[in-house]
DNA sequence: ATTTTTATGAAATATTTATTTCATTTTATG
DNA sequence: CATAAAATGAAATAAATATTTCATAAAAAT
């Protein structure tokens, strides 16, 4: 039986391995990162031995040739990133589509993985510490990424009592007058953009203050208006957009927020806590 | 300056690009994962233009050739690889904002698979099937929950323009007197559930109306009083919850709406389509 | 509408990369 | 320590891939 994964491939035959091939298959598990991108003359040169023993090596695992040995060693590179993951992934083999639900919900935790994948860390604490120094935060959404700006607004506001969202109106808002150069504005578009979304980001680029945009793709009309990127993929097999990962990294900028403010953000809750108390805002 | 991620540099360049090179950084963005290991050629088929064009993006980002850009986005996608790999080593332990975007989506992908897990298929088509039939659609949502109404609301009343949401108030809103046996009732309430949204809806219940609630657990105090239900898991490592997962419920349910009733709806798009182009509602 | 500029893809060419050949070295075996 | 068998690397050849050329098409400017 010929095994599929290069890598069990080779341990198995490792025992039929002259020394080349050893110290070959040796360098192709120390270096699984880099040494699938070598040509057989780089990888040739690395190991110390001649460029047909390579290729030699490549026939020996019962490969086409090299180019073929090397297609392997960069698939499995990328299965075990997919591996590498935190979260125990879905079974693939779930994902025919059985009904819309379970079809959506699958195309959004795709969703959700890619976003997780691409999502640049740096750039979302500078996001973080963007909110914690501004004088005021401004959002602004339209049509349907307004879910998405209500929810940010109100926990924004619950904690910093300084954010507003700009609502869909048949001019342009005053607010825009107000933006100064300590203030965040935090667009949020995503595919069919709103065209008024991109012209008021356009326009608050003009003050001084900070952007911040968050949308679902890197070449978005969106992006060249946002001093900092955030993207979230939306792509689900329907007319809409699936809004979850926007949603989750909403979740993640409150979150984040609240940790680095901490002790402010308790003392502010506790408040709130007597408030909700005395108007028995919640079930319990 | 010249940017050194593949990626930036892409996107610094954007307006400058031609038809054809847009495309490129299009498919180059979208499958970041496998284009890395095309050849030129491929590629070119792939993206449906010239090889020679291919070539020609190299040189318009300011690489030395193909194999000199091919080799950059290789790099890129080893870095995030390694950064998903230094991931999948830190546990819970470091709490440093960095890391709070992967938590959190990582979270939120484990909410997903666990609602995709329980979903009960029979309902949710049940659901959809009471939405078709309702006469009107009323959504209860407040506080936080808002967001998740907001967007129902939002392509639930553009499709069959008889959906509205009862909004917070001080007092119980008029439109529920309005309520009728035809009507369906959507109730969404999740983790410290606003008292207002459990009483509502006790009140709906009285009159004949049919009830969906959107909540995050069986055994939330919506659950009574709810005909179907739709369990939808949000909890997070924080104060507060996530609603990717309900957002995707959302996104399910407006999806196997539209293809329930597609005639309908494309017919319906199509006149709205003329409405925006005249009033030059997207971008592009 | 017409000209000029720019971008494009098919084909030709150049370059790089893989494979084979073959003389030589290493290793295994008696 | 011979001798056969196997493995090796340098060089030659073959194949694949990248780049350039050039005629044509599309866009932009007039």
């Amino acid at each position: 039986m010929l095994e599929s994964d290069v890598y069990k491939r080779m341990i198995h035959a490792r025992e039929k391995m002259s020394k080349s091939h050893k110290k070959i298959a040796n360098y192709l598990i120390e270096h699984h990162e880099t040494a699938p991108f070598l040509t057989a003359s780089k990888l040739a040169k690395n190991v110390k031995v001649g460029e047909a023993t390579v290729i030699r090596f490549a026939f020996f695992l019962n490969y086409r040739g090299y180019p073929d040995l090397q297609r392997h060693l960069q698939e499995a590179l990328q299965r075990k990133m997919t591996s590498a993951e935190v979260l125990a992934r879905t079974t693939d083999e779930d994902n025919f589509t059985e009904n819309v639900v379970r079809e959506v919900l699958g195309d959004d935790i795709q969703n959700m993985k890619q976003t997780l994948n691409q999502v640049d860390t740096a750039v979302f604490e500078q996001v973080v510490n963007e909110m914690i120094k501004a004088k005021r935060i401004y959002i602004i959404a339209y049509r349907s990424a307004t879910s998405i700006g209500t929810f940010l607004e109100f926990y924004l506001d619950l904690i910093l009592q300084n954010t507003e969202m700009i609502h869909q109106a048949d001019g342009v808002s005053e607010h825009l007058l107000d933006i100064t150069k300590d203030d965040l504005v935090i667009g949020l578009g995503f595919s069919r953009y709103t065209r008024r979304t991109v012209e008021v980001l356009k326009y608050v680029k003009q003050s001084d203050a900070k952007t911040v945009v968050i949308t679902d793709h890197l070449l978005s009309p969106l992006v060249p208006y946002g001093d900092y990127k955030l993207v979230a993929t939306t792509e689900i097999n329907s007319f809409i957009d699936s809004f979850a990962a926007p949603m989750s990294i909403a979740s993640a900028l409150i979150t984040a927020l609240t940790r680095a403010e901490h002790v402010k953000v308790e003392k502010r809750l506790k408040e709130l806590e007597g408030l909700w108390e005395t108007f028995d805002v919640f079930y319990d």
